[in-house]
DNA sequence: ATATGTGCAAATTCTTTGCATTAGA
DNA sequence: TCTAATGCAAAGAATTTGCACATAT
């Protein structure tokens, strides 16, 4: 049973991408990158930290090794307009989106894009390297039978 | 010279649905609302806070007008991913989406929405009550002038 | 050996809350 | 009048920074 395609090899990928960067191999980071690349997440930096070994290492150590990630493409920040940030492993070939039960919380993937259109006609405006952000919102099967649909919320 | 179609009008009708709300009208909240109508932004508090009269009112004041619209939809708080939520009138009828330059941090409007596709496609997963954010991000063709294309940016 | 990484504490930034005072309806 | 709105100060939450100590290369 494994979670991704190639967890260990994407271990193993991301680990050179760090020295190779001039990052140095500490145990931190490795027990980091283990989990983003055997669990799809997006996880917070705290769901990470409460994740490791108990004494692994301090909160402030996740968010400085999710930062020099980041840096190098190795992870992806995701915003979901709740006040923190969530981190997921960057496999880089796989542009997605994800789904959040605006209840539950809970996170689903969507691998499908249609952004492209609109970033072509941003390209189009004139703008150089184009990105976008996207999240979409819901109420999750589960939910919807929990409580009753309520709240034509947010 | 007008900025918007009616910006007068959505004036009017954002201090009656304030009041038909049971929100009272107040000085700070009217002066917030003139400029809502008048430009679009999007504002932060603080944007919106420095262009009132110099005693309009206390930053705090702003947020919690802000939020009484935002309860009322009259104002959509957009999230740029930058730490802070910008503000702007919700015309309600035009759907769009957000260009935000890297450099300036100028924001254009793009008047077109691709993203129906996704949610129709988030409801046959099951979601009820969906909705989504997309914000693109690029360099403008000031910023890209001004400096030489280096960055290949977040 | 030596620069990079880490822990701990404190600073920052944006936003929200508590409470006494002021002012709409 | 009488409740809702405001100002000021202080609390909160997530993230970042400073600095002495520890550790990967």
């Amino acid at each position: 049973m494994h979670a991704h395609p190639s967890a260990e090899a994407s271990l193993q990928q991301a680990l050179a991408a760090l020295t190779s960067h001039g990052f140095r191999l500490t145990k931190p980071r490795t027990a980091i990158l283990e989990i983003l690349t055997r669990e799809h997440g997006p996880f917070s930096a705290e769901d990470l930290h409460g994740r490791l070994e108990p004494k692994m290492c301090d909160l402030v150590t996740v968010y400085r090794s999710l930062a020099a990630m980041e840096e190098i493409a190795l992870v992806r920040r995701c915003d979901f307009g709740d006040g923190s940030y969530r981190y997921e492993f960057n496999t880089g070939d796989d542009h997605h989106h994800h789904v959040i039960c605006r209840v539950c919380k809970g996170v689903e993937t969507v691998h499908l894009c249609v952004a492209d259109t609109l970033e072509r006609l941003v390209r189009q405006m004139g703008y150089a390297n184009v990105s976008h952000t996207l999240e979409l919102f819901g109420v999750c099967q589960n939910c919807q039978k929990t409580s009753p649909p309520r709240d034509p919320g947010k």
